[in-house]
DNA sequence: CTGTGTGCAAACACTTTGCAGGTGT
DNA sequence: ACACCTGCAAAGTGTTTGCACACAG
């Protein structure tokens, strides 16, 4: 918990996320600050940011962490049910402004969902 | 692409997914089959069986790769629509009986979809 | 016999951790 | 001043690969 101080690092960070409107992976976040910040530094913000409810989390189909910028979400609710989606052809992940209802399952109580589309981008299908 | 031999290793693991219901993580099979065969030999095996169409993949909240039996999968069509549920209280996966509708977006091109929910099972709740 | 499959060890890629020292409030 | 943040190096974890040998068809 506690409260996230505005270092510089965490400000470069913010600022990737204001300034791009897709998700970013974990990945192509570290090299891209890998001379402002060290690695741990990057995992470690993101995880207060998702914390904080400023970002939240998801993983790619092949494993990677991506994080979004949230639209919505509170320390307390923080995965909104809209689904994302990734481009084979450029890698790229997009927020879909869609909701998706979230089947009922009898006897079990469902928290959150994650739904994941894949496929090409207007870009890619050229 | 090639024929799947019906090596003892293969007949192990084809065993392993006739006797259980859910869903297998690779974590879990490798270590359920350490004493018959190589990690290397699983990953390898469970590649093959996807490629044949006989088990479909996907990747859990935390990143890691489960598989499953498919039914109704073909070497050309891997993926049904159907959702995967994660328990967070044992962990275990189940493949869902639900069709999700996939949500269409303009201009893209959707190939496959992947829903995870999670929650607590029934098991899980009392 | 020949093309696949397998074990082993090493390499890989992503993520986490411990600790000493630096920084924000 | 004190709590929190950061860099660094190392370790942890899941996955892939190269190669020599073994096996199925």
């Amino acid at each position: 918990m506690g409260i996230i101080r505005k270092t510089k690092s965490v400000r470069i960070l913010l600022d990737i996320f204001e300034q791009s409107e897709g998700a970013q992976s974990v990945v192509d976040l570290v090299s891209k600050v890998n001379q402002e910040m060290n690695k741990s530094t990057v995992y470690r913000i993101l995880d207060k940011l998702e914390d904080d409810g400023t970002l939240h989390s998801f993983v790619d189909k092949d494993g990677l962490s991506w994080y979004a910028r949230c639209k919505g979400c509170t320390p307390k609710k923080h995965r909104d049910t809209h689904p994302h989606f990734q481009c084979t052809g450029c890698g790229k992940i997009e927020c879909l402004p869609h909701e998706v209802p979230i089947p009922t399952i009898p006897k079990y109580r469902i928290k959150s969902s994650e739904l994941l589309l894949i496929g090409l981008c207007q870009d890619c299908l050229s």
